[in-house]
DNA sequence: ACCGGAGCCTGTTAGC
DNA sequence: TGCTAACAGGCTCCGG
């Protein structure tokens, strides 16, 4: 479900409700998610007691920094949180949940159960080996160039590698490269200078332009409010398989790579 | 370094 | 309508 958009736009929406809350208790009904600990009772022994001192994201993690911890969670393809009071009814597929001392909590839910939990001490357990971070300052065109120059990987699934940029998924892959008019299947190393100018402001734009949409909404995404986002409104290929391009009226193709649906423009995309 | 395939789960959708 | 297969916005592990 979340890329770089949706999990900029959850946390967002949850770090006003957690900040400075202390939390008092931690449940967990399904153990294999939890990455950092034997099982949910010596995470909550560590976690409860901690106050948040703030939260933010990194790629497509989100990372509640703690007094002495880091919880660090990640939705994967069907993850949700949201802040809610305690007596809210639950649901089957909640299977997180972090009590905080004004009797609200913050539920994590899962329905395929794919996410995943870690309480740390060193953020760099889990982040240490992400890549650039696209839309902050670090990320170049020149930083984007080194990336491209020396490998002969398809474009598509150099891009959805988050060792190198880090919070780009499978919509915003393939929103990015129709906007820089590339063809999914390029071998890396073949782009030109201009070509690899045009992705990384391609990049740039379809991840602002999805933060400032507040996430798309395509299959079961929401914000942790339950409404929709609106970037769906603002797709040129994704799932729009034999639709016409905007562009050409061409149909959108599509295909398979790296395991992943990629559709695109074949004449718009080279 | 990179590629393909299997696996992790469960609900929804497409196709016969 | 009902059954079955394919599919889903992610990522990791394995063998080659």
């Amino acid at each position: 479900m979340p890329e770089l958009p949706e999990v900029e736009t959850v946390v967002r929406a949850i770090r006003p409700k957690l900040l400075n809350r202390t939390i008092t208790n931690y449940e967990n009904d399904w153990g294999n998610r939890i990455k950092s600990h034997a099982d949910a009772a010596s995470l909550r022994a560590q976690i409860v007691g901690q106050m948040v001192v703030d939260v933010r994201r990194r790629a497509k993690f989100i990372v509640v920094v703690l007094t002495h911890d880091y919880l660090i969670m990640h939705l994967r393809m069907s993850g949700h949180l949201s802040v809610v009071s305690a007596e809210t009814p639950t649901s089957k597929y909640v299977h997180d949940t972090f009590t905080l001392d004004n009797s609200t909590q913050l539920r994590f839910r899962d329905t395929r159960k794919f996410g995943t939990v870690a309480l740390v001490s060193d953020e760099n357990q889990v982040l240490g080996k992400l890549g650039f971070e696209p839309l902050s300052a670090d990320f170049t065109i020149a930083a984007l160039q080194s990336i491209v120059a020396s490998r002969r990987r398809q474009m598509k699934p150099l891009l959805l590698d988050q060792s190198h940029v880090a919070g780009i998924g499978n919509i915003y892959a393939d929103e990015a490269l129709f906007e820089a008019q590339v063809d999914p299947r390029r071998q890396a190393s073949t782009l030109t200078d201009a070509e690899i100018e045009r992705l990384y402001h391609a990049i740039r734009n379809v991840l602002q332009q999805g933060i400032d949409r507040e996430g798309a909404s395509i299959s079961t995404y929401v914000k942790p409010d339950g409404q929709k986002g609106d970037m769906q409104n603002a797709v040129n290929v994704f799932r729009r398989t034999d639709a016409p391009c905007y562009v050409c009226s061409t149909p959108i193709e599509r295909i398979k790579l790296a395991q992943r649906s990629t559709h695109f423009c074949p004449v718009c995309q080279k």
